[in-house]
DNA sequence: GTGATTTCTTGATGTATATCAATTAAAGCA
DNA sequence: TGCTTTAATTGATATACATCAAGAAATCAC
C-alpha cells in the first residue's frame, strides 16, 4: 500500500531504511470520492497528502463564490494547502478530490516532528518547498505577463495531460478564465 | 558592518556564536545606487542579499516590454531570484536597486555549502522558504480573488509604508495595474 | 438504461481596466 | 539654480475577457 510513497520518498533523498521505516509508519491510508473535501476555508490544514492514486486540487474562492484553482496534483505527488500546514492558521484555499482518490497523509504534528527526529527529513521538506516556491513563482509570472490565450498554450506545452484528463471547467479555473472563454481559445 | 545581519539570523535560528562567525564570514558588502540592476533575465542568480539599508525590488517583463514587480524588499529583510537561486537556471526575474542601498550578499555556492557544514543553517533555508512560498501563495490570491481597487486597499491595509514611500508608479506595477489606474484609484 | 444534472458551445452584450494623449507636478542633474 | 527628464493626473477611447442566455452534449445517479 505505501509502495509508491516509498519509493518516491527513497528517490527524493538519501535515507536510510530504517528512517525511511519511521517516516512511513506517520502515514495512514485513505480512500476518497470524487468531490470529497479534504479541507475547506477557513480551517487549519492539519495533513499532508501523498497521492497514490486519482487526483486533488486546491482552489481559491472569490467572494461571488467562483472557484479559482491554484494547483492540481495527480497521483505520485504531493498536495496540501502549504500556508496553513506551515503556520497552522487557518487557510484560505479548499482542498477536493476531483477524481476517486487514494491517499496517504500525514498528521502536520507528526510531520514538523520528523524535523527533529529524522535528519534527512529536513532535505524532503526544503524539496517540497523549493518546488511549491519554483511552481507559484512560475503561477505569478504567467498571470503577469501572459494573456489567456498565452497560458493556455503554454499548459498545452507544459501539462498536454492537465487538458486531456481533466474538464474544461476546471482548467478554465486554472488558468484564470471564464469556461466560455476557454472554450473558445480551444477553436484557435 | 554585519551588525544588523547578526541579529536578523540570531533572531530567526537557533545558532551558535561559532557557526555564525562562519556564516557571515561568506557575506560581503556592496553598495549601490539607486537603479542599479543585481540580476537581469536570463542570468543565473549566484547570489542571496541580505537588506542593510534602501529597497531592492524583482520584476518580470512582459513581451510589451512592461516591468511587473513580483516583490519589494526593504531594509532588514532578504531578496533573491529565489527560483534562479534555487535551481541554478537563468532568471525570469530582473533584480533593481530602486533607493541607494548597502547590501551583504553571499553566494550561491557558499550558501548552500553552508547547508552541509552548519546544521542549523538548513533551519534558516527553510524559514527563508516557508516565508517565499506564504508570500507568493498570498500574491496568487489577490490576483486571482480581488479587484485592482481590492488589491489596492489590501495593501493599504496590509504595507501603508509601500504606498507612502515608493512612486506611485512602482506600486502600480506591483498591484498589476496601469499608473493611470492606480491615480484613479487613490481618489476613491 | 433512462431521466436529471452538469458541462460545453455559441452568440449577444457588458464592464473593468488598458491605452492614448495632453497638462501639470516633481525629481534628477549639470 | 535652472534645465531636463520622469512621474502623476485627467479625459477620451479601446479591448480583452466576463456575463448572460439558450440549446446540445456529456455525465451522473438510481
Amino acid at each position: 500500500m505505501k509502495t509508491n510513497l516509498r519509493e518516491f520518498i527513497s528517490k527524493s533523498i538519501s535515507i536510510t531504511e530504517a528512517d525511511l521505516e519511521k517516516v512511513l509508519e506517520y502515514f495512514t491510508f485513505r480512500k476518497v470520492k470524487k468531490g470529497t473535501f479534504l479541507l475547506k476555508e477557513g480551517v487549519v490544514e492539519n495533513n499532508f497528502y501523498y497521492i497514490n492514486s486519482g487526483c486533488v486540487r486546491t482552489y481559491f474562492m472569490n467572494q461571488g463564490g467562483q472557484l479559482k484553482t491554484r494547483h492540481i496534483a495527480f497521483e505520485n505527488s504531493l498536495i496540501a494547502s502549504l500556508s496553513s500546514f506551515i503556520s497552522a492558521k487557518p487557510s484560505y484555499e479548499y482542498l477536493e478530490a476531483i477524481e476517486d482518490s487514494e491517499l496517504l497523509s500525514i498528521e502536520r504534528t507528526h510531520f514538523f516532528q520528523l524535523l527533529d527526529e529524522v535528519a534527512c527529513w529536513k532535505d524532503f521538506y526544503i524539496l517540497v518547498l523549493e518546488k511549491g516556491y519554483r511552481f507559484q513563482n512560475e503561477k505569478i509570472e504567467s498571470f503577469v505577463t501572459l494573456s489567456a490565450l498565452e497560458r493556455y498554450n503554454k499548459l498545452m506545452v507544459d501539462n498536454p495531460h492537465f487538458i486531456k484528463r481533466l474538464p474544461n471547467i476546471i482548467v478554465a479555473s486554472y488558468l484564470d478564465v471564464s469556461p466560455e472563454t476557454l472554450s473558445r481559445l480551444k477553436q484557435k
